[in-house]
DNA sequence: AACACGATTTCG
DNA sequence: GAAATCGTGTTT
């Protein structure tokens, strides 16, 4: 491993952002549960306050409101009252954008892997550059490895164009 | 205070 | 194809 990102890593646009945490390396170290290492496989962009797929498209509210901070940060989730989906926060203050870690290498599932790490609502605003459980690091390689992108899932109801936006970016084998 | 709904998963 | 299950935003 090279390191930890940096907070100017999560500082560029999400369309940025979301291809470049393929095959980067996230660490847990949750107390109890003991250090743990995944490769990010596959991710999606919400891009802020134009994107109707995005949460923080109809403006800031409680829920949203850790996604109009700096970059770096989690926003989690709770879909169907029992899975967490587990989101980075990119871009600078004010300007709301997410990406969401659908994906860790032979995890397939944002719900199922949020269970498997042990992550929920406790990782909410967590700061992923200064955290001591949670981290994300630069892989051996340093690059961006090869990816196929697709329309994300699951967000039909806010229509054209954003359901068929390629923004869901899937790490080749 | 009540209601509708969703960035999913699992089972039949 | 449908249920499980609940925090959040919206409506009453």
């Amino acid at each position: 491993m090279q390191g930890r990102l940096d907070r100017t890593f999560f500082r560029h646009d999400v369309l940025e952002v979301a291809p470049g945490l393929l095959g980067k390396l996230l660490v847990m170290n949750d107390e109890g549960r003991g250090k743990a290492v995944y490769t990010i496989s596959e991710t999606e962009a919400y891009k802020g306050g134009v994107d109707l797929a995005c949460h923080a498209s109809k403006g800031r509210t409680g829920r949203t409101d850790v996604m109009f901070g700096d970059g770096g940060h989690i926003y989690m989730y709770l879909i169907y009252g029992m899975y967490w989906m587990l989101n980075v926060v990119t871009s600078s203050e004010k300007v709301p954008q997410a990406v969401l870690i659908r994906a860790l290498r032979e995890v397939s599932g944002p719900g199922r892997l949020t269970r498997l790490i042990g992550v929920d609502k406790s990782y909410n605003g967590e700061d992923l550059v200064t955290s001591l459980r949670i981290g994300i690091y630069e892989s051996g390689e340093g690059i961006i490895p090869a990816y196929t992108t697709g329309p994300r899932i699951g967000i039909d109801y806010a229509g054209e164009p954003w359901k068929s936006m390629p923004w869901r970016y899937v790490m080749s084998l």
